[in-house]
DNA sequence: TCACGATACGGGACAGTGTTCCGTTTTGTC
DNA sequence: GACAAAACGGAACACTGTCCCGTATCGTGA
Protein backbone atom coordinates (compact mmCIF):
# COMPACT_ATOMS: atom_id res chain seq x y z
CA UNK A 1 0.00 0.00 0.00
CA UNK A 2 0.89 3.46 -0.76
CA UNK A 3 2.22 5.96 1.81
CA UNK A 4 -0.12 8.21 1.00
CA UNK A 5 -3.03 6.05 1.56
CA UNK A 6 -2.22 6.47 5.56
CA UNK A 7 -4.67 9.33 6.78
CA UNK A 8 -6.43 9.97 3.39
CA UNK A 9 -9.20 8.60 2.69
CA UNK A 10 -12.13 6.95 4.96
CA UNK A 11 -12.46 7.21 8.84
CA UNK A 12 -8.88 8.25 10.48
CA UNK A 13 -8.84 10.15 13.00
CA UNK A 14 -4.93 10.19 14.25
CA UNK A 15 -4.12 13.25 11.78
CA UNK A 16 -5.01 17.20 13.24
CA UNK A 17 -7.16 19.21 11.43
CA UNK A 18 -5.14 21.37 9.65
CA UNK A 19 -3.02 18.61 8.30
CA UNK A 20 -6.37 16.96 6.54
CA UNK A 21 -7.69 20.41 5.31
CA UNK A 22 -3.71 20.77 3.28
CA UNK A 23 -4.01 16.98 2.51
CA UNK A 24 -7.26 17.80 0.33
CA UNK A 25 -5.94 21.05 -0.74
CA UNK A 26 -2.74 19.30 -1.97
CA UNK A 27 -5.20 16.82 -3.97
CA UNK A 28 -7.31 19.78 -5.96
CA UNK A 29 -4.18 21.76 -7.06
CA UNK A 30 -1.81 18.75 -7.88
CA UNK A 31 -5.12 17.20 -10.00
CA UNK A 32 -5.39 21.03 -11.56
CA UNK A 33 -1.79 21.60 -12.04
CA UNK A 34 -1.21 17.77 -13.53
CA UNK A 35 -4.23 19.25 -16.43
CA UNK A 36 -2.29 22.24 -17.24
CA UNK A 37 1.85 20.85 -16.48
CA UNK A 38 1.25 17.71 -16.91
CA UNK A 39 1.88 14.73 -13.89
CA UNK A 40 5.89 15.98 -14.08
CA UNK A 41 4.84 19.38 -13.29
CA UNK A 42 7.22 20.71 -10.22
CA UNK A 43 6.56 20.42 -6.80
CA UNK A 44 6.77 24.22 -6.32
CA UNK A 45 4.06 24.74 -8.79
CA UNK A 46 1.73 22.23 -6.97
CA UNK A 47 2.60 23.76 -3.59
CA UNK A 48 2.17 26.77 -4.56
CA UNK A 49 -1.45 26.26 -6.05
CA UNK A 50 -2.28 24.50 -2.95
CA UNK A 51 -1.09 27.30 -0.60
CA UNK A 52 1.39 25.21 1.36
CA UNK A 53 5.09 25.45 1.48
CA UNK A 54 7.09 22.09 -0.65
CA UNK A 55 7.83 20.72 2.79
CA UNK A 56 4.27 20.04 3.55
CA UNK A 57 3.46 18.32 -0.12
CA UNK A 58 7.05 15.19 0.81
CA UNK A 59 5.06 15.34 4.85
CA UNK A 60 1.38 13.46 3.17
CA UNK A 61 3.28 12.31 -0.25
CA UNK A 62 6.31 11.15 0.13
CA UNK A 63 6.72 10.38 -3.00
CA UNK A 64 5.50 11.77 -6.38
CA UNK A 65 4.06 8.44 -7.15
CA UNK A 66 1.81 8.35 -3.85
CA UNK A 67 0.69 12.10 -5.16
CA UNK A 68 -0.38 10.90 -8.52
CA UNK A 69 -1.76 7.57 -7.13
CA UNK A 70 -3.72 9.60 -4.53
CA UNK A 71 -5.00 12.20 -7.14
CA UNK A 72 -5.69 9.45 -10.25
CA UNK A 73 -7.06 6.79 -7.38
CA UNK A 74 -10.50 6.91 -8.21
CA UNK A 75 -10.82 6.72 -12.29
CA UNK A 76 -8.37 3.36 -11.57
CA UNK A 77 -10.51 1.97 -9.09
CA UNK A 78 -13.08 2.52 -12.42
CA UNK A 79 -11.11 0.97 -14.29
CA UNK A 80 -10.12 -1.89 -12.48
CA UNK A 81 -13.96 -2.69 -11.78
CA UNK A 82 -14.77 -1.83 -15.67
CA UNK A 83 -12.85 -5.24 -16.47
CA UNK A 84 -15.81 -8.18 -15.02
CA UNK A 85 -18.24 -5.95 -16.22
CA UNK A 86 -16.73 -5.95 -20.15
CA UNK A 87 -16.25 -9.59 -19.42
CA UNK A 88 -19.51 -10.09 -18.76
CA UNK A 89 -21.38 -8.03 -21.29
CA UNK A 90 -19.00 -8.58 -24.21
CA UNK A 91 -19.74 -10.85 -27.12
CA UNK A 92 -16.01 -12.44 -26.51
CA UNK A 93 -13.37 -11.93 -24.13
CA UNK A 94 -11.08 -10.77 -26.53
CA UNK A 95 -13.27 -7.88 -27.59
CA UNK A 96 -13.95 -7.22 -23.95
CA UNK A 97 -10.34 -7.07 -24.05
CA UNK A 98 -10.06 -4.67 -26.22
CA UNK A 99 -12.60 -2.75 -25.15
CA UNK A 100 -10.69 -2.60 -22.01
CA UNK A 101 -7.20 -1.68 -23.14
CA UNK A 102 -8.95 1.53 -25.00
CA UNK A 103 -10.45 2.50 -21.66
CA UNK A 104 -7.11 2.29 -20.07
CA UNK A 105 -5.53 4.14 -23.42
CA UNK A 106 -7.73 6.55 -23.09
CA UNK A 107 -7.00 7.42 -19.29
CA UNK A 108 -3.42 7.29 -19.65
CA UNK A 109 -3.30 9.36 -23.14
CA UNK A 110 -5.50 12.40 -21.01
CA UNK A 111 -3.50 12.61 -17.73
CA UNK A 112 -0.19 14.33 -19.26
CA UNK A 113 2.91 12.88 -18.97
CA UNK A 114 1.35 9.95 -16.78
CA UNK A 115 2.91 7.59 -19.69
CA UNK A 116 6.33 8.40 -19.51
CA UNK A 117 5.90 7.63 -15.73
CA UNK A 118 4.40 4.07 -16.21
CA UNK A 119 7.41 3.00 -18.68
CA UNK A 120 10.11 5.51 -16.05
CA UNK A 121 12.01 2.80 -14.04
CA UNK A 122 13.16 5.61 -11.26
CA UNK A 123 12.25 4.35 -8.24
CA UNK A 124 10.45 7.39 -7.21
CA UNK A 125 7.82 5.54 -8.81
CA UNK A 126 7.63 2.30 -7.70
CA UNK A 127 4.53 3.37 -5.47
CA UNK A 128 3.18 3.60 -8.90
CA UNK A 129 4.09 0.85 -10.03
CA UNK A 130 3.02 -1.14 -7.22
CA UNK A 131 -0.24 -0.02 -7.18
CA UNK A 132 -1.03 -0.65 -11.17
CA UNK A 133 0.23 -4.40 -10.51
CA UNK A 134 -1.76 -4.22 -7.45
CA UNK A 135 -5.34 -3.30 -8.95
CA UNK A 136 -4.76 -2.90 -13.03
CA UNK A 137 -2.30 -6.23 -14.03
CA UNK A 138 -4.82 -8.42 -12.14
CA UNK A 139 -7.95 -7.27 -14.13
CA UNK A 140 -5.80 -7.69 -17.37
CA UNK A 141 -4.78 -10.84 -16.59
CA UNK A 142 -7.99 -12.01 -16.05
CA UNK A 143 -9.71 -10.76 -19.43
CA UNK A 144 -6.09 -12.58 -21.24
CA UNK A 145 -7.29 -15.65 -19.42
CA UNK A 146 -10.52 -15.58 -20.58
CA UNK A 147 -9.27 -15.17 -24.10
CA UNK A 148 -6.89 -17.51 -24.05
CA UNK A 149 -9.77 -19.94 -22.84
CA UNK A 150 -12.34 -18.84 -25.07
CA UNK A 151 -9.17 -20.37 -27.73
CA UNK A 152 -9.20 -16.26 -29.00
CA UNK A 153 -5.53 -15.71 -28.78
CA UNK A 154 -2.71 -18.37 -27.58
CA UNK A 155 -1.12 -18.36 -23.99
CA UNK A 156 1.79 -16.45 -22.93
CA UNK A 157 0.90 -13.37 -23.10
CA UNK A 158 2.09 -11.61 -19.43
CA UNK A 159 -0.69 -9.01 -18.70
CA UNK A 160 2.03 -6.95 -17.41
CA UNK A 161 4.26 -6.18 -20.55
CA UNK A 162 1.00 -5.98 -22.84
CA UNK A 163 0.12 -3.15 -19.95
CA UNK A 164 3.85 -1.53 -20.00
CA UNK A 165 3.64 -1.85 -24.09
CA UNK A 166 0.25 -0.05 -23.97
CA UNK A 167 1.72 2.49 -21.63
CA UNK A 168 5.00 3.23 -24.25
CA UNK A 169 2.25 3.84 -27.37
CA UNK A 170 0.23 6.30 -25.28
CA UNK A 171 3.65 7.96 -24.65
CA UNK A 172 3.85 9.35 -27.85
CA UNK A 173 1.13 11.42 -27.24
CA UNK A 174 -2.15 12.12 -29.22
CA UNK A 175 -1.31 14.57 -31.56
CA UNK A 176 -2.66 14.49 -35.11
CA UNK A 177 -0.89 11.80 -37.17
CA UNK A 178 -0.62 9.72 -34.04
CA UNK A 179 -2.96 7.38 -32.54
CA UNK A 180 -2.37 5.30 -29.43
CA UNK A 181 -5.98 3.65 -29.49
CA UNK A 182 -5.83 2.46 -32.73
CA UNK A 183 -2.36 0.88 -32.47
CA UNK A 184 -3.14 -0.27 -29.27
CA UNK A 185 -6.00 -2.03 -30.95
CA UNK A 186 -3.03 -3.38 -33.33
CA UNK A 187 -1.40 -4.43 -30.59
CA UNK A 188 -4.41 -6.85 -29.49
CA UNK A 189 -5.30 -7.48 -32.88
CA UNK A 190 -1.60 -8.87 -33.41
CA UNK A 191 -2.43 -11.08 -30.43
CA UNK A 192 -4.71 -13.26 -32.12
CA UNK A 193 -2.78 -14.32 -35.00
CA UNK A 194 0.68 -15.34 -33.24
CA UNK A 195 2.08 -18.23 -32.84
CA UNK A 196 5.19 -17.61 -30.67
CA UNK B 1 29.06 12.82 -43.59
CA UNK B 2 29.96 14.19 -40.34
CA UNK B 3 32.38 16.74 -39.77
CA UNK B 4 33.75 14.59 -37.82
CA UNK B 5 35.40 12.89 -40.60
CA UNK B 6 38.37 14.42 -40.68
CA UNK B 7 41.16 13.70 -43.34
CA UNK B 8 39.03 14.73 -46.28
CA UNK B 9 42.02 16.83 -47.74
CA UNK B 10 39.75 17.98 -50.76
CA UNK B 11 37.90 20.62 -50.01
CA UNK B 12 37.02 22.02 -46.49
CA UNK B 13 39.84 23.46 -44.28
CA UNK B 14 37.42 25.50 -41.99
CA UNK B 15 38.43 24.53 -38.43
CA UNK B 16 41.45 24.63 -36.67
CA UNK B 17 43.09 21.68 -35.87
CA UNK B 18 42.33 21.65 -31.76
CA UNK B 19 39.08 21.92 -32.75
CA UNK B 20 38.64 18.92 -34.87
CA UNK B 21 40.68 16.98 -31.94
CA UNK B 22 38.28 18.23 -29.75
CA UNK B 23 34.92 17.21 -31.63
CA UNK B 24 36.78 13.67 -32.05
CA UNK B 25 37.16 13.26 -28.42
CA UNK B 26 34.04 14.26 -27.86
CA UNK B 27 32.29 11.49 -30.11
CA UNK B 28 34.30 8.63 -28.30
CA UNK B 29 33.81 10.27 -25.10
CA UNK B 30 29.86 10.27 -26.20
CA UNK B 31 30.01 7.01 -27.21
CA UNK B 32 31.54 5.40 -24.33
CA UNK B 33 29.22 7.46 -21.67
CA UNK B 34 26.48 6.50 -23.43
CA UNK B 35 26.89 3.00 -23.24
CA UNK B 36 27.25 3.41 -19.33
CA UNK B 37 24.73 6.33 -18.53
CA UNK B 38 22.66 6.46 -21.39
CA UNK B 39 21.90 9.23 -24.38
CA UNK B 40 20.70 11.17 -21.38
CA UNK B 41 24.18 11.49 -18.76
CA UNK B 42 25.05 14.58 -17.64
CA UNK B 43 26.84 17.04 -20.44
CA UNK B 44 29.34 17.40 -17.40
CA UNK B 45 30.22 13.68 -17.51
CA UNK B 46 30.42 13.95 -21.11
CA UNK B 47 33.02 16.93 -21.45
CA UNK B 48 34.99 15.34 -18.21
CA UNK B 49 35.43 11.95 -20.25
CA UNK B 50 36.62 13.95 -22.87
CA UNK B 51 38.50 16.18 -21.35
CA UNK B 52 36.79 19.55 -22.39
CA UNK B 53 34.70 22.40 -21.18
CA UNK B 54 31.31 22.00 -20.83
CA UNK B 55 31.43 24.75 -23.29
CA UNK B 56 33.07 23.07 -26.19
CA UNK B 57 30.17 20.38 -26.67
CA UNK B 58 27.94 23.19 -27.30
CA UNK B 59 30.25 25.03 -29.28
CA UNK B 60 30.26 21.30 -31.28
CA UNK B 61 26.80 20.63 -30.75
CA UNK B 62 24.25 23.01 -29.88
CA UNK B 63 21.52 20.54 -28.79
CA UNK B 64 21.92 17.22 -27.31
CA UNK B 65 19.98 15.47 -29.88
CA UNK B 66 23.09 16.93 -32.37
CA UNK B 67 25.81 14.67 -30.50
CA UNK B 68 23.34 11.89 -30.31
CA UNK B 69 22.74 12.16 -34.10
CA UNK B 70 26.47 12.07 -34.64
CA UNK B 71 27.65 9.29 -32.53
CA UNK B 72 24.92 7.10 -33.86
CA UNK B 73 25.06 7.87 -37.62
CA UNK B 74 26.83 5.01 -38.68
CA UNK B 75 24.18 2.80 -37.55
CA UNK B 76 21.24 5.06 -38.67
CA UNK B 77 22.94 4.78 -42.34
CA UNK B 78 23.26 1.27 -42.17
CA UNK B 79 20.01 0.92 -40.90
CA UNK B 80 18.40 3.36 -43.66
CA UNK B 81 20.52 0.99 -46.30
CA UNK B 82 19.12 -2.07 -44.79
CA UNK B 83 15.54 -1.49 -45.99
CA UNK B 84 15.51 -2.14 -49.82
CA UNK B 85 18.36 -4.83 -49.36
CA UNK B 86 15.66 -6.77 -47.16
CA UNK B 87 13.03 -5.56 -49.48
CA UNK B 88 15.33 -7.32 -52.47
CA UNK B 89 16.00 -10.67 -50.09
CA UNK B 90 12.56 -11.65 -48.53
CA UNK B 91 10.12 -13.53 -49.75
CA UNK B 92 6.94 -10.90 -49.06
CA UNK B 93 7.57 -7.38 -48.84
CA UNK B 94 5.96 -7.93 -45.21
CA UNK B 95 8.50 -10.24 -44.23
CA UNK B 96 10.86 -7.44 -44.92
CA UNK B 97 9.43 -4.96 -42.93
CA UNK B 98 8.90 -7.34 -40.00
CA UNK B 99 12.78 -7.91 -40.11
CA UNK B 100 13.50 -4.30 -40.52
CA UNK B 101 11.96 -3.53 -37.44
CA UNK B 102 13.35 -6.05 -35.76
CA UNK B 103 16.59 -4.40 -36.34
CA UNK B 104 15.44 -1.22 -35.50
CA UNK B 105 14.30 -2.41 -32.19
CA UNK B 106 17.75 -3.86 -31.95
CA UNK B 107 19.08 -0.81 -32.79
CA UNK B 108 16.97 1.06 -30.02
CA UNK B 109 16.66 -1.05 -27.52
CA UNK B 110 20.62 -1.52 -27.21
CA UNK B 111 20.73 2.23 -26.82
CA UNK B 112 20.08 3.13 -23.37
CA UNK B 113 17.32 5.95 -23.21
CA UNK B 114 17.63 6.51 -26.82
CA UNK B 115 13.54 5.22 -27.31
CA UNK B 116 12.52 7.90 -24.60
CA UNK B 117 14.18 10.53 -26.43
CA UNK B 118 12.62 9.59 -29.78
CA UNK B 119 9.40 9.97 -28.30
CA UNK B 120 10.31 13.34 -26.53
CA UNK B 121 8.60 16.45 -27.36
CA UNK B 122 11.37 18.76 -26.39
CA UNK B 123 12.60 20.52 -28.81
CA UNK B 124 16.17 19.96 -27.66
CA UNK B 125 15.25 16.47 -29.99
CA UNK B 126 14.36 18.53 -33.30
CA UNK B 127 17.64 17.35 -34.89
CA UNK B 128 17.25 14.02 -33.73
CA UNK B 129 13.71 13.71 -35.17
CA UNK B 130 14.74 15.74 -38.07
CA UNK B 131 17.41 13.19 -38.91
CA UNK B 132 15.00 10.47 -38.56
CA UNK B 133 12.53 11.92 -40.65
CA UNK B 134 14.94 12.21 -43.32
CA UNK B 135 16.47 8.95 -43.31
CA UNK B 136 14.56 6.41 -41.44
CA UNK B 137 11.08 7.10 -41.99
CA UNK B 138 11.38 6.97 -45.96
CA UNK B 139 12.62 3.61 -45.84
CA UNK B 140 10.16 2.05 -43.35
CA UNK B 141 7.49 3.94 -45.38
CA UNK B 142 8.59 2.41 -48.86
CA UNK B 143 8.52 -1.14 -47.26
CA UNK B 144 4.71 -0.17 -46.10
CA UNK B 145 4.22 0.84 -49.45
CA UNK B 146 5.31 -2.56 -50.74
CA UNK B 147 3.26 -4.40 -48.41
CA UNK B 148 0.59 -2.71 -49.43
CA UNK B 149 1.33 -3.26 -53.17
CA UNK B 150 1.26 -7.27 -52.10
CA UNK B 151 -2.09 -6.63 -50.39
CA UNK B 152 -0.55 -7.93 -47.67
CA UNK B 153 -1.60 -5.06 -45.57
CA UNK B 154 -4.46 -2.70 -46.08
CA UNK B 155 -3.40 0.82 -46.59
CA UNK B 156 -3.14 4.05 -44.17
CA UNK B 157 -0.42 3.38 -42.09
CA UNK B 158 2.13 6.38 -41.68
CA UNK B 159 5.52 5.01 -41.15
CA UNK B 160 5.83 7.67 -38.46
CA UNK B 161 3.62 6.99 -36.82
CA UNK B 162 4.56 3.40 -36.62
CA UNK B 163 8.53 4.35 -35.64
CA UNK B 164 7.30 6.13 -33.17
CA UNK B 165 5.17 3.49 -31.82
CA UNK B 166 8.40 0.99 -31.86
CA UNK B 167 10.01 3.49 -30.10
CA UNK B 168 7.44 3.50 -27.66
CA UNK B 169 7.19 -0.24 -27.49
CA UNK B 170 11.01 -0.26 -26.77
CA UNK B 171 11.04 2.58 -24.09
CA UNK B 172 9.88 -0.09 -21.93
CA UNK B 173 13.95 -1.60 -21.91
CA UNK B 174 14.48 -4.98 -22.54
CA UNK B 175 14.37 -6.65 -18.68
CA UNK B 176 13.10 -9.87 -18.28
CA UNK B 177 9.46 -10.07 -18.65
CA UNK B 178 9.62 -7.48 -21.01
CA UNK B 179 10.29 -8.32 -24.90
CA UNK B 180 10.04 -4.88 -27.36
CA UNK B 181 11.04 -7.33 -30.23
CA UNK B 182 8.51 -9.64 -29.45
CA UNK B 183 5.90 -6.62 -28.73
CA UNK B 184 6.84 -5.11 -32.16
CA UNK B 185 6.24 -7.77 -34.09
CA UNK B 186 2.85 -8.42 -32.71
CA UNK B 187 2.19 -5.05 -33.81
CA UNK B 188 3.04 -5.64 -36.97
CA UNK B 189 1.53 -8.91 -37.55
CA UNK B 190 -1.74 -6.78 -36.27
CA UNK B 191 -1.40 -4.43 -39.41
CA UNK B 192 -2.40 -7.35 -41.56
CA UNK B 193 -5.51 -8.14 -40.25
CA UNK B 194 -7.14 -4.58 -39.84
CA UNK B 195 -10.24 -3.36 -41.69
CA UNK B 196 -9.96 0.42 -40.26
C1' DT C 1 -10.19 29.34 29.99
C1' DC C 2 -5.51 28.63 29.56
C1' DA C 3 -0.98 26.56 29.31
C1' DC C 4 1.74 23.12 27.21
C1' DG C 5 3.59 19.37 24.40
C1' DA C 6 3.16 17.35 20.11
C1' DT C 7 2.24 17.99 15.45
C1' DA C 8 2.57 20.36 11.25
C1' DC C 9 4.09 24.26 8.80
C1' DG C 10 6.98 27.32 5.66
C1' DG C 11 10.68 28.92 3.46
C1' DG C 12 15.35 28.73 2.93
C1' DA C 13 19.46 25.73 2.13
C1' DC C 14 21.75 22.25 -0.48
C1' DA C 15 22.76 19.42 -4.45
C1' DG C 16 22.52 18.29 -9.29
C1' DT C 17 21.60 19.59 -14.06
C1' DG C 18 21.34 22.36 -18.59
C1' DT C 19 23.00 26.44 -20.66
C1' DT C 20 25.52 30.77 -21.40
C1' DC C 21 29.00 34.38 -20.72
C1' DC C 22 33.60 36.14 -20.61
C1' DG C 23 38.43 36.49 -19.80
C1' DT C 24 42.25 33.58 -21.38
C1' DT C 25 44.75 30.45 -24.37
C1' DT C 26 45.83 28.38 -28.70
C1' DT C 27 46.30 28.46 -33.61
C1' DG C 28 47.50 29.88 -38.16
C1' DT C 29 49.35 33.44 -40.94
C1' DC C 30 52.04 37.33 -42.42
C1' DG D 1 57.83 36.76 -33.81
C1' DA D 2 53.55 39.44 -33.66
C1' DC D 3 48.81 39.63 -34.15
C1' DA D 4 43.87 38.74 -34.98
C1' DA D 5 40.62 35.30 -35.11
C1' DA D 6 39.09 31.03 -33.35
C1' DA D 7 38.42 28.11 -29.66
C1' DC D 8 38.82 27.05 -24.93
C1' DG D 9 37.59 26.32 -19.86
C1' DG D 10 35.38 27.18 -15.93
C1' DA D 11 32.54 30.09 -13.40
C1' DA D 12 27.86 31.89 -13.30
C1' DC D 13 22.92 31.68 -13.80
C1' DA D 14 18.48 29.51 -13.77
C1' DC D 15 15.70 25.80 -12.51
C1' DT D 16 14.43 21.66 -10.14
C1' DG D 17 13.99 17.95 -6.38
C1' DT D 18 14.76 17.27 -1.63
C1' DC D 19 15.67 18.08 3.24
C1' DC D 20 16.38 20.74 7.58
C1' DC D 21 15.12 23.73 11.31
C1' DG D 22 13.08 27.49 13.70
C1' DT D 23 8.22 28.83 14.20
C1' DA D 24 3.21 28.58 14.36
C1' DT D 25 -0.82 25.96 15.15
C1' DC D 26 -3.70 22.47 17.15
C1' DG D 27 -5.78 19.54 20.59
C1' DT D 28 -5.90 18.29 25.29
C1' DG D 29 -5.86 18.09 30.27
C1' DA D 30 -6.21 21.06 34.17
Amino acid sequence: MSTAERGAGSGSQPKRADARRNQEALLEAAAAVFVTSGVEAPMREIAAEAGVGTATIYRHFPTRADLIVAVYRHQVESLAEAGPALLRDSATPHAALTLWIDRFVDFVVTKQGLAAVIQSDDPCYDPLHAYFIDRLVPVCQQLLDAAVDAGEIPPGQAAYELMRAVGGLCAGGSRPGYDPRRLANLLVTGLRSTDP
